[in-house]
DNA sequence: GCCACTTTTCCTGCTT
DNA sequence: TAAGCAGGAAAAGTGG
């Protein structure tokens, strides 16, 4: 696995040269997205916001390649986009929990352009994550640490 | 085309 | 009872 915080995370000023489709118009598009429309106005606007936020800090591999566990990181990392969707239970440890499961999930439906997406099968994909060591399973419900082989995460280490 | 890897989908059973 | 979790199984998607 390609280390992408490496070659493409957090690299705010970086022009996404792409003749696809830009988020803005992506996120901007109703009939391209028309999950929005069972959103609240908050949770909508956090939504497309964070979708274009998101890949202003992604390469173009992030949008057709990026990790699910990357998303959930970086959607941790920008507080101010994720509207309490994640929010970190102890930031030095990296235990966080999900707040809004179903904005999470079609957040996730979103960047993968699959609107039958849910916070079940978004757990199942977090739940491989324990294997490989990505993530380390909590004893509490909606909750979630990261795991020796997940980077990126730590501040002091960004 | 094959393979490895990641993610999705569906499922059953259990817990909260 | 609903929501969430655990994990098996199979399949799809992607990249090398």
């Amino acid at each position: 696995m390609l280390d992408s915080v490496t070659h493409s995370t957090f690299l705010p000023n970086t022009s996404f040269c792409d003749p696809l489709m830009s988020w803005t118009d992506l996120f901007s598009n109703e009939e391209y997205y028309p999950a929005f429309e069972h959103q609240t106005d908050a949770d909508s606007s956090c939504l497309k916001t964070s979708g274009i936020k998101s890949q202003d800090s992604h390469s173009r591999t992030g949008l057709q390649s990026s990790h699910l566990w990357e998303f959930v990181r970086d959607l941790l990392l920008s507080p101010e986009e994720n509207c309490g969707i994640l929010e970190w239970e102890d930031r030095e440890q990296g235990i966080f929990r999900v707040v809004k499961s179903e904005a999470l999930a079609k957040m996730w439906g979103q960047r993968k352009k699959n609107d039958r997406m849910t916070y079940e099968k978004l757990s199942r994909a977090l739940r491989y994550y324990y294997k490989t060591g990505i993530l380390e399973r909590v004893d509490r419900r909606l909750v979630y640490k990261f795991g020796k082989n997940a980077h990126g995460w730590q501040e002091d280490k960004l």
